[in-house]
DNA sequence: CCAGGCTCTGGGAACATTCCCAGGCTCTTG
DNA sequence: CAAGAGCCTGGGAATGTTCCCAGAGCCTGG
């Protein structure tokens, strides 16, 4: 309509020929609604002006906010989208506004991003992905996360325990571990494991539990291997442990990215999978549900986790762990049994 | 450190001994500098107090955010996470926060969105992913962007023309006619398509790009089947097409996810992908380069195309369309020449 | 018929910041 | 030595809302 031209609620009002506490009370807050006729001459100024409220205002005279905020280390990991999305239908579904950030693993990124959102006075945040345990980088994260937690907003973690706020879980122990039994009662013995890296607390988790899930057979992993948490990792990890010689019938990669680059990498080799090598992988990963042979792996809820963290995040109160289990799926990557 | 307690920059000044003016100059805006000592207790009374600028506070007395918006269909969906990856990538060179938003492919959602994004005053917004064309829906969103742009905000459109706005375009037709040419080349001659819902312009450009490229070679498709535009779309019309019994060479469907869907049923029935039945993609998902075998497709720089629309939405003008050309990839699920 | 109470509307302070403008100080120059 | 110029700082208006409080009008009950 009007071009350039700010519309203020001062200005319906006037068109309206009422007071701005009266127009207030009828276009937004509920306080007490004033008699049918006014409201109606109120919607119609509004309406021929074109009005629109202006959020920063009513955030400040407020003071809060329907905003909450999300930090994923990368949005293009299906297993953060994944998340990410059950954070944002959990939103929608509370008339909240979604502020988003990709930290690209970058633990300053990080911090800057959680200190914005805090002068945002964002109502609540969730910060999605396994921090890394370098000391001085948490430390400072623990800081700024402090900071934000007195300032009245609402955090929650998903997967990175050992924070004064709200925690979500997955099993990682539990699942590797069951993980492990099933593929031994597959009859796989002879395990080799594409670790993730060492300061990933979610990689060292899944590769503890599944190494404990053999021990109750009496077996212990022919060979463990690091490597990156990506797909590339994976791919490099799977052909080290190749050229290795180990002598191996089951590879178990700590995520699905980084199974579905050994099985490239296995592929490029002329390994037969599950014939020669059998593969298993963590996540179950929709998109690479697909894939062949299909990838045996660990189911995790992930959309839940994002929803439960949205909630646990906006409720506030004090810190609690919720963990939610894993469940394991067995696809044409290890042998029928 | 101090409890819900909202530092404000009077409470720093005061500390400081100094006018709000001052303050203000010192730790926010660049006005022009104060002496370097006031400077010095500025910043020293702030960190004290651990004070936070108030954001809402800045932005209504600047009326100007350093929030952009972006809309997508469905952050689950690779094709949108690799576009809005690029946007954020770009945002954040620009210090600039990000409120991200699934519409979940529905209109009422989106407008109610780019609305909310027009309260919040932010500074531009990208909105991906084609439009379905439907009249009545088509004209109230276009009402909520011509608002939005008489707002002052930037806008760019990815994936979708007609919209007075700036507007990022993959070559849809011309990469789909390219692959055309290029599977003729290898041979094959009996195309099945499997189109995506007719109301999707970036489904109908591919379908009839590819129509047009088999056209010069004098050929046209032995059966086009139209779907919904994801993995089970893309299933169930390939097991469509093998039921009606067409005699076909090779399968294109419109986009990755759907042809890894098409890959799968062909598998369900035992079909030999490529020896029997060729299959081809577009989009070049990087989630998806793992299938096996490895999908035909067409590339598009997914996440330039998302950089260049942030670039487009902050620095506004008049509307401007970008197109980004295709690249095929051919892979193993066509025949080797 | 009058007073009291209740409901509904309007005035205006408060929210935290920016930015214009004026005033005071110092330094320079005639 | 005095006047003028220029820079730095502070005061205060403005930004667009919400919400408290007071005042006005109407209805009801004594």
């Amino acid at each position: 309509m009007n071009l350039r031209a700010p519309v203020t609620l001062l200005d319906v009002a006037q068109r309206a020929g009422v007071s701005v506490a009266t127009a207030s009370r009828v276009l937004n807050g509920g306080d007490r609604v004033p008699r049918p006729e006014l409201q109606e001459r109120v919607r119609d100024a509004a309406a021929a002006l074109g009005y629109t409220p202006n959020a920063q205002a009513q955030a400040l005279a407020k003071s809060s906010t329907n905003v909450v905020g999300i930090l994923v280390h990368d949005i293009e990991d299906p297993y953060f989208a994944a998340i990410a999305n059950g954070v944002m239908r959990a939103a929608d579904e509370r008339g909240l506004l979604v502020m988003m950030a990709s930290t690209f693993r970058d633990a300053d990124r990080e911090i800057a991003y959680l200190s914005s959102l805090r002068a945002q006075r964002a109502r609540a945040a969730v910060m999605i992905g396994s921090r890394r345990t370098d000391a001085e980088g948490l430390a400072r994260t623990a800081t700024e996360i402090e900071a934000f937690l007195n300032s009245g907003a609402g955090l929650a973690l998903v997967s990175q325990s050992g924070m004064p706020a709200h925690t979500i879980e997955p099993a990682n122990r539990a699942g590797a571990a069951e993980l492990a039994r099933r593929l031994v009662g597959l009859g796989l013995r002879k395990f080799g494991v594409l670790a993730g890296p060492e300061a990933l607390a979610t990689a060292r988790d899944r590769r503890d539990g599944f190494i404990d899930g053999l021990a109750e057979s009496g077996l212990e992993p022919v060979a463990v291997q690091a490597g990156e948490f990506t797909r590339d990792g994976g791919h490099a990890a799977a052909l080290e442990l190749l050229d290795s010689q180990a002598d191996l019938d089951c590879l178990f990669a700590v995520n699905d990215v980084m199974a579905v680059g050994a099985m490239s990498a296995l592929r490029g080799r002329g390994v037969d999978v599950p014939g020669e090598l059998a593969v298993a992988g963590f996540d179950d990963i929709a998109t690479l549900r697909d894939v062949w042979p299909g990838l045996t792996t660990v189911r995790l809820p992930l959309e839940q986790m994002g929803r439960r963290a949205l909630e646990l995040a906006i409720e506030g109160g004090d810190p609690e762990t919720e963990t939610f289990k894993a469940e394991v799926v067995l696809r044409e990557s290890t042998p029928q049994r």
